[in-house]
RNA sequence: UGCCGGAUGGUGUAAUGGUAGCACAACAGAUUCUGGAUCUGUUUGUCUAGGUUCGAAUCCUAGUCUGGCAACCA
């Protein structure tokens, strides 16, 4: 990093580093247990862990555990496996709201003893009709005045499961008639007869949110409680609760989530494509879950320097999904090492290169890297090359090979077309090529300028692998404006995933799972961990190399 | 039509009363044994209207557009 970041959320931690109002910065990551973590996720891990490592501070991990009914301890261990491989230490903070059921509770008995906060009998039918909406104040609830200690003790039997669920909640007293939704009289806890992954059957009442947060935030003492958005029209409450009490009060600071082009980001969208089977899983590499790009090959630095670059602000953004392409093409770009790989093959023979004859020639592992050394490249008679890569009748400004005309072979020779053949259908199932033995290793004695250099591989000295390129999940970029009825999954893209039978040179059936590759001139590619075998790797296409042939020839 | 936010090129973001800058994308050229990478250049922007000021993206007024909020979810 030679730039540290700067944003406004930062500004807000380094002014108060310099005023003295806090000597530690403690930030933290506070996930529900209930789904997959996506890179908007990540923006977040990123934010807040890293302003705790420029401040010499810390970041906690706490699980936002609060309700029952919708959590489960497998995610916890998916987020923390998550966290750890973009590359954060929570340390010794791994904590979970459920920790603090006992002083919540206290908290809870606290509030009805200062008058803040009451039992109420209203079922949830009427609780709706008495909160009123936006536009009309609500009324306040027959409950509100209920003594304290008749509110103390009914809440101490809603503790000792005395009564049904939604027979009573405890409400905050604040006021009926504010503006904000949130300051109505919210609920703080709830009757829930469900066992808590963690705590068991210990509680049958649970607290909410809105209670959970900002005093689990105040008990550990979280600095700047950063958080999205949404959470905006919370903060009030957040700050009541908070001084109601006369506890520690952390700041909450909210911030716009990322949006990104070509996908989707809800939760409820992401499972509906796994639910529906659009998708393999969670981990499909075409996911913009964490899961899915790791498996996709994406590197935990390139994620970390994308939401570097996408910034922190206030405003609702969408972000061009290119850049993260960028990122991950910037960083493999300098190390991943290169190799041959012909995806779509098409037979060529050199007809005047004996038979039996094998010429080692030499490759560089990686242009950008010299000390990545070279490896042996196997030449022989028949060759694959890119079905693309030939035209019999070649468009304008094409540099490859076609009838008469010579091109390169990557590290290989200068080779001459003098032939095709063709099946019935005219499909072409050979190119015949002559060699010139000069050039070998790619350069010509008479100086001859040639345009195209082309990979391939040798046919015999080649191994066969499954490829899966993929493209976007969805083929428009915006999928938050729909029309009422317009279903998002109307726009998924059909050719997101394309499986091909490639022939890559030998030595890539020994690459190990996760390990990353440019084959030359396609992309970059990663071993997919789930699908690979020992000797039988699946290749996943990361991204492609950015095109310009293919650019100028896209219809504009 | 209530409350809380937000408006800077195609996209994401800087500039906190003093030259509207950076990155991605796009386009053009140079270079190249990857139509990659690299290098150079180009196009495109302060929501509108008034006001304050020598000077406004920035301050004031009015408006426009836009996001969020009405789970006993988080």
């Amino acid at each position: 990093m030679d730039n540290p970041a700067s944003d406004f959320v930062r500004d807000i931690v380094a002014a108060d580093t310099a005023s003295g109002k806090h000597e530690l910065i403690v930030t933290h990551f506070t996930p529900e247990p209930n789904g997959c973590r996506h890179i908007g996720h990540g923006k977040s891990i990123c934010l807040n862990f890293s302003i705790a490592l420029e401040n010499k501070g810390r970041c906690h991990l706490r699980f936002d555990d609060t309700n029952p009914a919708t959590e489960e301890t497998e995610y916890v261990e998916a987020i923390k496996n998550d966290v750890r491989w973009l590359g954060f230490d929570w340390g010794e903070h791994l904590h979970y709201a459920s920790d603090y059921f006992e002083p919540l509770y206290g908290y809870a008995v606290e509030l009805i003893k200062r008058d803040k906060a009451y039992v109420c009998t209203l079922d949830s039918e009427q609780f709706k009709e008495y909160r009123g909406v936006p536009t009309r104040p609500g009324k306040e609830s027959p409950s509100r005045n209920r003594p304290i200690e008749e509110s103390l003790d009914l809440f101490e039997r809603m503790k000792n499961g005395e009564f049904d669920e939604g027979q009573y909640v405890v409400r905050a007293k604040i006021d009926m008639n504010s503006p904000n939704l949130h300051m109505r009289d919210p609920v703080l806890y709830r009757i829930r007869k469900m066992a808590h992954h963690r705590t068991g059957d210990k509680w049958c009442i649970y607290p909410m949110y809105d209670f959970t947060h900002c005093l689990s935030d105040s008990i550990e003492g979280i600095t700047h409680s950063i958080c999205t958005l949404e959470f905006e029209v919370h903060r009030p409450l957040y700050d009541w609760i908070l001084d109601s009490l006369e506890v520690y009060h952390p700041q909450q600071i909210e911030f716009a989530r990322l949006n990104l082009t070509y996908t989707v980001m809800s939760k409820r969208r992401l499972l509906e494509l796994v639910q529906g089977g659009l998708v393999s899983g969670w981990d499909d590499p075409r996911m913009p879950t964490l899961a899915g790009l790791r498996r996709r090959g994406y590197t935990p630095s390139a994620i970390r320097e994308f939401c570097a670059r996408v910034g922190v602000t206030k405003v609702n953004s969408l972000t061009d999904i290119a850049l993260l392409e960028f990122c991950i093409r910037e960083e493999l770009n300098r190390t991943a090492p290169r190799a041959m790989a012909v995806l779509e093959p098409l037979k060529l023979i050199i007809d005047n290169y004996p038979e039996d004859q094998v010429d080692e020639l030499d490759g560089i592992n990686n242009p950008e890297d010299p000390a990545m050394g070279t490896r042996k490249v196997p030449f022989t008679r028949e060759l694959f090359i890119e079905q693309d890569d030939f035209r019999a009748e070649p468009p304008p400004k094409f540099h490859r090979l076609s009838p008469g005309r010579e091109v390169r072979l990557r590290y290989g020779y200068i080779i001459k077309c003098v032939g095709h053949d063709t099946d019935e259908a005219g499909r072409v199932t050979a190119v015949h090529c002559t060699y010139d033995p000069a050039t070998r290793g790619g350069t010509a004695p008479d100086g001859r300028k040639i345009k195209g250099t082309i990979h391939w591989v040798s046919a015999v000295q080649s191994a066969e692998v499954e490829v899966r390129l993929y493209d976007r999940l969805f083929t428009r970029e915006k999928l938050d404006d729909l029309e009422a009825g317009d279903d998002f999954k109307n726009y998924l893209n059909p050719d997101s995933l394309k499986t091909v039978k490639a022939r890559v040179e030998a030595w890539l059936i020994q690459a190990g799972q996760g390990s990353r590759y440019q084959f030359e001139r396609k992309g970059y590619f990663c071993v997919d961990p789930v699908d690979s075998t020992d000797g039988k790797p699946v290749f996943n296409q990361i991204v492609p190399l950015r095109d310009s042939w293919a650019r100028l020839n896209k219809p504009q």
